[in-house]
RNA sequence: GCCUGGGUGGCGGAAUUGGCAUACGCGCAGGACUUAAAAUCCUGUGGUCGCAUAGACCGUGAGGGUCCGAGUCCCUCCUCAGGCACCA
């Protein structure tokens, strides 16, 4: 052992020998042998994302596997039986990207990949426990679960053939992925993507949506469905969920008796009654609607022999203002615009022209690019007027792209009085904006600037017999009025779409489908699982999915009656591959099931689940769903796959971007490890910031850590008790001037003399990162050893000035001097050293850092201290509670510090004697002067005395 | 736009949840050791005014409030980052 902190002589070694050792052997082994599950220690699931395959490990990936690893360490050493594996997400559009480009088979590139990362990630030097039973999602022996769960879907009705809008070239005739279409062309061809509608496989998560909902706790704990999740997580959730409750009110579209539309100047030549006027204050009745109050001439009208009902509309709202509502809007692709369309219904003709216009432009944009609001809103008119059921009032239909077709029922009433948007609409195309809300002050003026619209609160006005009642309570009134009238029904939607999962790509799960002739779409049954993805397919997009191109493959006999059918060529989403493979990595070779479920019994639920949090919406939903359908299936008996949840950041680059090779700012853990090893990166990684935060990498903070290494090590050559040092110091290298320096804390034989004050820094910190490491608070934990190792060098130099000064008197400075320049300073002054700290408690010490730092503790472990086996099996340290003499309190005059009181613990209690001892300090007293004071001591804690 | 989370020294960030703001680290300045550099070690380091290791005042995005006491709680505003389903 030098003296000098030099990872790379050992790092390696101790990986190693770990591996022989079978330190980090997976539990799985045992849990086969033992006879009940259940037995032994306490088990800890520790799990994080699986990587996916991309290739270079990168310095983001030692980010989120290394905290976690010291949690893992930590778990074990406080004794329970820790799983902590990985594996590989290994379908999915990069790697056929890369054999598009780089005419490579994405399944060498794939499995090139694991390799190299493979190695990359041993290097890190995780306890990651199971390598050899890696799970790799794209081995048949993992995906024919995939299939087997998509069967178990189909049989239940959770997995069916639906249409949905996809991007689509025309001319690769293909479906893009978002990441394939640059400004807004195929990546390929450069040609414009359209979206159209195209028939797939989707899974009814809608089925699951109430199930999916973020429940607070009642209890108030802050955990939610009786897990503890991120808040960010359980409201985005909720929110994408969307659970809106509302009403659907279906218009009456109507137009001449000849089917033209223009009626416009009829209707208006047409009486009715006026709206709107106010009737007092007076409070409505919920129960007693106005039932005959509306009278309006609508029914009379229809019933003109000029006038027809061509057709019906159905909006869907949560907010019926009605006696505001003056338009309404459809989406483009609503069935009544192809009605215009398809001249079912025949429009004016120049309008008619518009739409057509208006209705391709508006396919080409992706639904993305159509939500981005604030821009100015477009439309055309239909030429076709809907009766509004309140007022009687003919309102205009409009056609608009702000208007979603899968949202609601793609189209809305528009209220342009107490919406933003509809008020932008309506002011756009001259559309009336009533006002029938009261504004926050009581506004009952005319709606003219965007800040006069109200959209939520106030009450209600020229709204008839709503009039001045609370906004949501008309709206439930209007509600309940609408149904009774039988113009609406109550309904509840969901944002929540089903999940489109198949695609027309070739690296992926096959969809175990077949086509049959005969018999339609047959599941091929569960014997013949696993669908094997042929290794010859032509994928390169021509117009059909790359699977279709292998016809042997293709071809299969319908499993029913025999005839000769096709199986289906599309492959599932890598969404679906992780949304359950945390249960496979407990049992990765299981065949009679897509798990163990006496081993997922037992090691499930996770403890802890880390991840990014760019999968808020998607991973986690999927992964809480598929747990939830897993338990219907009676697999597992949860409703939530993770008792926690925590979301890391991202490290940029230095330069404070994200890291890319393009912008050549991207760390490459390799080269951070060739120059510090693998302990110091690890630190350097937990030490730079909360694990939740994003910020840049620093080249130099990371020397900070490095040096704090360097100075533990240092400071455990004092305890080289196998007397190395006392046949000369033949390890100190001569040329290493500053081991020379250090060797003045290294004696050829030491004495203990325990340090009361070191001692019980000792145990705070033991304390303090017992608590940090279990709320994954890294960076203050290490931060509380550099303290206890700076309180410890302190400690050192002055027993060793102490000593010196008493030995040599005022020569001290000289003799430090010379000891510098000689090779053996230590032989030559005899010193013996007082250590404060004894073996037990340096050991303490050594094992509190052993989860950030596993191989230098380990070395010290056993070289220096002669350990047989691995300081990663010892007991973690308890911490003692020791009873400090003395407290510092600080005095306050006005809230202001003005002394700090040193004071016996015992005295603590009595506010008067810490009162009598603040008046006795002059800094103290200058600011009394015989004034009148108020006392409040909080103990222990603070003394503030209060001049009035 | 909506949602979520932030704004504290020159920088990354601490602060037992209302009790000594700036722990720990980086950087910087000075010193020791070196022919020199690197490395290492020591000292200092929020701002302003002081001969100052005397002291005073000001300081946690801005403004107001509650309280003996506010980075922390309340109100109004400014601002930044992330997310908003065919992306791993």
């Amino acid at each position: 052992m030098t003296i000098k902190y030099q990872p790379k002589e050992f790092e390696a070694k101790w990986r190693e020998k770990w591996k022989t050792e079978g330190l980090y052997g997976t539990p799985l082994r045992s849990l086969n042998q033992r006879a009940t599950l259940g037995a032994g220690k306490k088990k800890f699931y520790t799990l994080v994302e699986l990587p996916y395959t991309s290739g270079d490990l990168h310095v983001g990936h030692w980010f989120s596997f290394t905290i976690p690893d010291i949690l893992a360490r930590f778990k074990r050493m406080s004794g329970f039986n820790v799983f902590y594996p990985i594996g590989y997400d290994a379908f999915g559009l990069p790697a056929e990207n890369a054999a598009i480009k780089h005419n490579i088979h994405p399944k060498d590139w794939t499995l090139k990949n694991v390799e190299v990362m493979t190695k990359q990630f041993q290097t890190m030097g995780t306890m990651l426990n199971n390598w050899e039973d890696v799970v790799v999602t794209c081995f048949p022996e993992y995906y024919r679960w995939n299939q087997w769960i998509f069967l178990k879907m189909y049989e239940r009705g959770l997995a069916y053939r639906g249409k949905a809008l996809s991007n689509w070239c025309p001319s690769c005739q293909t479906v893009l992925a978002n990441e394939n279409i640059e400004m807004g062309k195929c990546w390929r061809c450069g040609t414009e993507v359209v979206q159209k509608e195209v028939e797939q496989w989707f899974l009814r998560i809608t089925k699951y949506a109430d199930r999916l909902l973020w429940a607070r706790n009642p209890q108030g704990s802050g955990n939610a469905n009786g897990v503890d999740w991120p808040k960010q997580v359980q409201v985005g959730q909720n929110n994408w969920i969307g659970k809106k409750e509302g009403i659907n009110i279906t218009y009456k579209v109507i137009s001449n008796k000849d089917g033209s539309p223009e009626i416009l100047s009829q209707l208006n030549s047409l009486s009715f009654r006026t709206l709107g006027q106010s009737k007092s204050d007076k409070k409505v009745n919920r129960k007693s609607f106005p039932q005959d109050q509306l009278k309006h001439p609508v029914s009379k009208n229809l019933g003109s022999p000029s006038i027809k009902v061509i057709d019906e509309i159905t909006c869907f709202t949560t907010t019926p203002v009605n006696f505001g509502a003056t338009f309404l809007v459809l989406a483009p692709e609503h069935p009544f615009v192809k009605k215009i369309l398809t001249s079912k219904i025949k429009s004016d003709k120049t309008n008619f022209e518009k739409i057509i216009k208006y209705v391709e432009h508006s396919n080409k944009m992706t639904e993305e690019q159509r939500k981005i609001a604030e821009k100015d809103k477009t439309g055309v008119f239909t030429s076709f007027y809907a009766i509004n059921h309140v007022t009687g009032k003919p309102i205009p239909i409009w056609i608009s792209d702000f208007v979603l077709m899968n949202v609601g029922t793609g189209a809305v009433q528009g209220c342009p009085g107490h919406d933003y948007r509809d008020f932008e609409f309506a002011k756009k195309f001259g559309i009336p904006i009533p006002r029938v809300v009261t504004g926050p002050n009581g506004e009952k003026g005319p709606i003219e600037k965007k800040e006069d619209v109200v959209e939520h609160g106030g009450v209600m006005v020229n709204s008839d017999f709503l009039n001045g009642i609370p906004f949501s309570e008309a709206m439930q009134m209007t509600m309940d009025y609408f149904k009774e009238k039988g113009w609406g029904k109550r309904v509840v939607t969901y944002h929540l779409r089903d999940w489109s999962i198949s695609r027309q790509r070739y690296w992926g799960t096959p969809v175990p489908m077949i086509n049959c002739p005969n018999c339609g779409i047959v599941s091929v049954p569960e014997k013949d699982l696993p669908v094997e993805l042929p290794y010859v397919v032509d994928f390169m997009p021509k117009g059909k999915p790359p699977l279709a191109t292998n016809e042997k493959w293709m071809n299969v006999k319908c499993p029913n009656c025999g005839a000769k059918a096709k199986r289906d060529p599309e492959t599932l989403d890598t969404f679906f591959d992780s949304a359950w493979y945390w249960y496979r990595y407990v049992s990765p070779h299981y065949s009679n099931g897509p798990f163990d479920k006496l081993r997922v019994n037992h090691l499930t639920p996770v403890d802890v689940y880390f991840g990014g949090s760019e999968h808020t919406l998607g991973h986690t939903m999927y992964a809480r769903f598929f747990t939830k359908f897993f338990r219907d299936l009676g697999l597992v008996d949860y409703e939530e796959f993770a008792l926690k949840r925590i979301q890391h950041g991202v490290v940029l680059g230095p330069d404070g971007n994200r890291m890319s090779k393009s912008k050549g700012n991207v760390i490459n853990p390799d080269d951070v490890v060739a120059e510090y090893g693998t302990d110091t990166v690890r630190m350097y990684l937990c030490f730079m910031m909360p694990y939740e935060a994003t910020g840049p990498w620093s080249d130099k903070t990371i020397q900070g850590v490095h040096r704090f290494l360097n100075r533990v090590w240092r400071m455990f050559q004092i305890y080289q008790i196998n007397q190395k040092t006392e046949n000369g110091s033949q390890n100190i290298r001569k040329s290493d001037k500053s081991d020379i320096q250090f060797s003045r804390f290294h004696p050829p034989s030491s004495s203990f003399s325990e340090n009361k004050q070191l001692i019980a820094k000792l145990n705070k910190t033991i304390q303090k990162v017992t608590n940090d490491i279990e709320k994954i608070k890294m960076n203050t934990a290490i931060a509380a050893m550099m303290e206890f190792i700076n309180a410890w060098e302190e400690i050192m130099q002055k027993l060793e000035g102490k000593r010196l000064r008493s030995q040599f008197g005022e020569e001290v400075k000289n003799e430090v001097k010379e000891k510098t320049h000689t090779s053996s300073p230590l032989n030559k002054t005899g010193i013996q050293t007082q250590l404060p700290l004894t073996i037990s408690h340096a050991k303490d010490f050594l094992k509190i850092l052993s989860p950030f730092a596993p191989h230098m503790t380990e070395e010290i472990w056993r070289n220096v201290f002669g350990e047989k086996e691995s300081i990663h099996l010892s007991e973690w340290p308890k911490a003692k509670e020791l009873v400090t003499e003395t407290v510092t309190i600080p005095v306050q005059v006005n809230g202001k510090v003005r002394d700090l009181l040193i004071v016996n613990s015992e005295l603590l209690i009595d506010e008067k004697k810490v009162t009598d001892l603040a008046l006795k300090s002059e800094k103290v007293k200058k600011y009394l002067e015989g004034k009148k004071y108020k006392i409040i001591y909080v103990k222990g804690k603070i003394l503030n005395l209060v001049v009035s």
